[in-house]
RNA sequence: GCGUGGUUAGCUCAGUGGUAGAGCGCCUCGUUUACACCGAGGAUGUCGGGGGUUCGAAACCCUCACCGCGCACCA
């Protein structure tokens, strides 16, 4: 009986575009992404890196959730109670940039509406146009808990602020000083260490000569424009060359004022000339030395970047203007001694528009960071917290033991206001979430650093401080997915303040990073270089499924990976493959009504398959635990291309042809494998993996479906021997016919010899079927042997002798090459007296091995006929 | 300067002691019971240089060179 091919309920071509938007609307209805806090499941947590409102979806993003989102279908699907929780960051300057550039375009500036007006338009430009990254989560298949959305400035998100503000201060670790910080004279704001990026910038090193004949110096600087607000030149305590001078006074020139000489350790005497000029109030290392030497501290600059308060001709002036100017009037007086030009060194420049940032000597408020970070190091230390891969751990020891006090004060107006209130006597009050300053009493105006907020990300979004059934069920979290590239803004914060406010309880217990997604060169994407792509249009073009499989095969811990168009079409056909491979499947009955037949009963061929099948569960299962997409990813591709269809699906073929019990039991072991390898697709191929699943299962979803378990029993090693075997078989046989030149679909016969022997017999009208060879009785007029099988071929008319021979010879080769390195190694002594047995054994089979195949090539190429 | 990663096929990368791998690209052939977004077959590497350890090194050690990344300094 010939098996009837099924009707299949499945679209011939796997279009993405008409599955996907209705499968994600379909789980949002079931409500699959809800976690239930009531739940007696193991919980399961992972809170989004909160992208910034005024974000669009970028392909960092993609890869970053990608991975989320593998681990958290993962394992709701082993049982967990699994919570992604997702929500967005209120992103200060960046979202404050947006909205002040749309005032600008009307000719306003954010002063014009006043701070409430302004405040309430950022709130209105949020609801109209924040938040265009969430919808693209949606497209990208994320299984986040809508109903736990968060963002940054929500009322109870506020409240953690304003608890866990209070709470530092009251404990000494927030505290307001006068110091000198990074200021962007754009932005107006002050910024942290973190928010400013060094980049080579060329200057110019002048030499200029303070004071006049034996009493003066030459000092050396990259920033003439700030000698009028010079305090002090310093030198190094023990440099020959000043000793005389220290204590004594010379002539500041432009501004004609008496300034001391110092000594102080910090001036390194190799360094320009040894002399450097102290400018207190613009330079961080020269605040210092005028701390202790008691140099008074001159401002010569505005907000702005530009010269005021000098009393001389520069004022008005913009700060790199003047430096021009500086130097030429310096010039002009006969005062510069040597000028480097240009001089190329490291200035920083505000993160998030590129202005150069301004040192200046302000009030503003800071974290203690000290005892947090202590604590911070000391969780990943103990181990209490992993970091993900390791060697990534001495760049966070790095930052966090060597930590500066925090600066945490904006001049924004968008954002948590600082709780800090004055009274009319300087009086300071700090408010916690309820508590009202005293009558009179004016809060400080400005808010606070966005990433104070998002450190209590981990556990604000959960209810904090109330003590909600969310907090106590799914607090720590789990892992937290992560770039690289924010471990210090992000992820260190987070650990210092979640350790603090949830008493000494780490915020995440696996800290596991990724890399950044570069160009197909593995250079970095930037807008300058033309070089950036967008994931949106890959979703479109190839589907969410193949862009986030090729994101995950890509993904090796903590490195980067490149990424071309081509590997994402790649991903795509690797898609359609399993969907035609299911098609066929379908065709084919292939079912999962009732249980498997036993394993013992089963051919080599279905054992095989099984067999691979446990082995890939285990290892994909493995991998995703340790964070290996890239590999987990891989070992997915090669079952189901190559074990799968490549070889499974083809030697079934002559089962489902013969009909009757073998292709029944053929069906019900495809229906098993690719039910099975469809539940450990999912996580990074949702949509097509749910399609295809629901359609030839019957079943509801993949979501919720249970996750296969490895070591299932159904397991056999020998069978990966066997069809090893029986692959090698296949190969030679079709490249003798391709060497040929016979074709594909041509049906040639030919006899076995040996295949009873060699255990094979069962599988011979599979091979017959793979390798389109059909029986015949004698008239053999070829021969080709594959290890102790031989194969003769019924050719009409003679065989290409020159080919035969040419695969022959190199065979040939090939076998001469093993046995020699087989043979090198047996013959050398040291290698038998010190190499396992195992591995000495293994040689030895391969010099039989080889040994018998050349005696065997030799006997074939001496019988063909002289050319 | 401190720390850290890398140098493997044309490109991008796996491979951490026992006969060099993948994807893409390349060459030849090809519609066979799913799939040309496919199938079959094939070519391609003194594993950056030098030295060492070892019976055996792409892998371990030393050294040099060159790329990268982070941090600090840069008056």
């Amino acid at each position: 009986m010939k098996s009837e091919k099924k009707e299949v309920n499945l679209a011939p071509a796997f279009t993405p575009a008409d599955i996907e938007a209705p499968l994600y609307q379909k789980w949002l209805d079931a409500g699959y992404f809800k976690a239930d806090a009531t739940s007696k499941k193991p919980p399961f947590t992972i809170v989004i890196p909160p992208p910034n409102v005024t974000g669009v979806l970028h392909i960092g993003h993609a890869l970053d959730h990608t991975l989320q989102d593998i681990l958290t279908r993962m394992k709701r699907m082993k049982g967990f109670e699994a919570l992604w929780l997702p929500g967005m960051d209120h992103a200060g300057i960046a979202t404050q940039n947006v909205v002040e550039k749309q005032l600008a375009a009307e000719g306003k500036s954010r002063h014009d509406l006043g701070r409430e007006a302004f405040v309430k338009k950022v709130w209105e430009w949020k609801a109209e146009s924040g938040g265009a990254i969430l919808d693209q989560m949606k497209r990208l298949g994320d299984s986040v808990d809508w109903e736990r959305e968060a963002f940054t400035m929500d009322a109870n998100l506020s409240t953690a602020v304003l608890t866990i503000f209070k709470r530092l201060y009251d404990q000494g670790l927030i505290y307001r000083a006068e110091r000198i910080i990074n200021w962007c004279p754009r932005c107006l704001t002050a910024l942290s260490d973190i928010e400013v990026e060094h980049q080579d910038d060329a200057g110019e090193f002048v030499s200029v000569r303070y004071g006049d004949g034996e009493q003066s110096i030459v000092v050396a600087t990259t920033r003439a424009e700030t000698m009028m607000g010079d305090g002090a030149v310093a030198v190094h305590p023990d440099d020959p060359r000043y000793k005389h001078l220290v204590g004594t006074e010379v002539m500041l020139p432009l501004v004609n004022r008496m300034i001391p000489i110092i000594a102080d350790e910090l001036v390194d005497p190799d360094f320009g000339t040894g002399a450097v000029k102290v400018t207190a109030a613009h330079d961080p290392n020269d605040f210092e030395m005028a701390m202790r030497h008691n140099v008074p501290f001159v401002v010569i600059m505005n907000e702005h970047g530009v010269m005021a308060g000098t009393g001389t001709e520069f004022d008005g002036m913009d700060r790199f203007d003047a430096r021009v100017a500086v130097v030429a009037k310096l010039k002009e007086l006969g005062r510069i001694v040597a000028e480097k030009r240009p001089y190329i060194h490291a200035v920083g420049h505000c993160s998030r528009c590129d202005t150069t940032v301004e040192p200046r000597l302000s009030k503003q408020w800071f974290v203690k960071v000290a005892p947090l970070a202590k604590a911070a190091g000391d969780a990943v230390r103990d181990g209490r917290v992993k970091i993900e891969p390791e060697e990534l751990a001495p760049r966070y020891f790095d930052w966090v033991d060597g930590m500066h006090d925090w600066c945490i004060s904006r001049q924004l107006w968008w954002g948590h206001q600082i709780p800090v209130y004055y009274g009319p006597n300087d009086e300071v009050v700090v408010c916690g979430p309820g508590e009202t300053p005293p009558a009179g009493y004016t809060q400080d105006p400005d808010v606070l650093d966005t990433w104070f907020s998002s450190a209590l990300w981990p556990f604000s979004t959960l209810g904090w401080p109330a003590q909600t059934p969310d907090l106590a069920k799914f607090y720590p979290t789990s892992v937290l997915v992560t770039g690289y590239d924010i471990l210090f803004f992000w992820v260190a914060r987070m650990m210092m303040m979640g350790l603090f406010a949830m008493d000494g309880v780490q915020p995440f217990h696996t800290i596991a990073l990724h890399g950044l997604v570069r160009d197909r060169f593995g250079k970095k994407m930037s807008k300058s270089r033309g070089n950036t792509v967008d994931p949106i249009e890959f979703m479109d073009k190839y589907g969410s499924d193949a862009l986030r499989f090729t994101l995950a095969r890509g993904a090796n811990p903590g490195s980067d990976q490149a990424l071309a168009e081509e590997w994402i079409a790649g991903a795509r056909n690797f898609a359609t493959k399993l969907w035609n491979a299911t098609r066929f499947a379908m065709m084919n009955g292939a079912n999962v009504d009732g249980p498997l037949p036993a394993f013992d009963s089963l051919d080599g061929i279905s054992q095989w398959i099984l067999t691979r099948l446990d082995q890939t569960v285990a290892e994909v299962d493995a991998l995703y635990e340790s964070y290996e997409f890239a590999k987990a990813s891989e070992i997915i591709y090669h079952f189901a291309w190559d074990d799968l269809c490549d070889w499974y699906l083809e030697l079934s073929k002559a089962s489902f042809a013969a009909g009757g019990e073998s292709a029944k039991v053929s069906a019900r072991v495809l229906g098993h494998v690719l039910d099975q390898l469809l539940r450990i697709m999912h996580p990074s191929m949702p949509f097509i993996t749910e399609e295809l699943w629901c359609a030839f299962t019957g079943g509801e979803t993949l979501v919720t479906a249970t996750w296969p378990s490895a070591n299932s029993g159904l397991r056999d090693e020998s069978s990966i021997s066997l069809i090893t075997q029986v692959q090698e078989l296949v190969t030679e046989i079709r490249r003798f016919r391709n060497d040929q030149g016979i074709k594909t679909s041509a049906k040639v016969g030919a006899k076995f010899i040996g295949l009873e022997s060699a255990g094979l017999a069962p599988y011979e009208s599979a091979i017959r079927q793979i390798t389109r060879i059909e029986s015949i009785e004698s008239g053999a007029s070829a021969k080709i042997e594959v290890g102790k099988i031989g194969i003769e071929f019924d050719l009409t008319g003679a065989i290409d002798v020159g080919a035969e021979r040419a695969r022959l010879t190199k065979d040939l080769a090939t076998a001469e090459k093993d046995r020699t390195t087989a043979k090198v190694k047996l013959d050398n002594e040291g290698f038998m007296a010190k190499a396992p047995m195992e591995v000495v054994q293994e040689i030895r089979a391969r010099l039989a091995e080889t040994s018998a195949d050349i005696e065997r090539i030799t006997a074939q190429l001496a019988a063909l006929p002289q050319a």
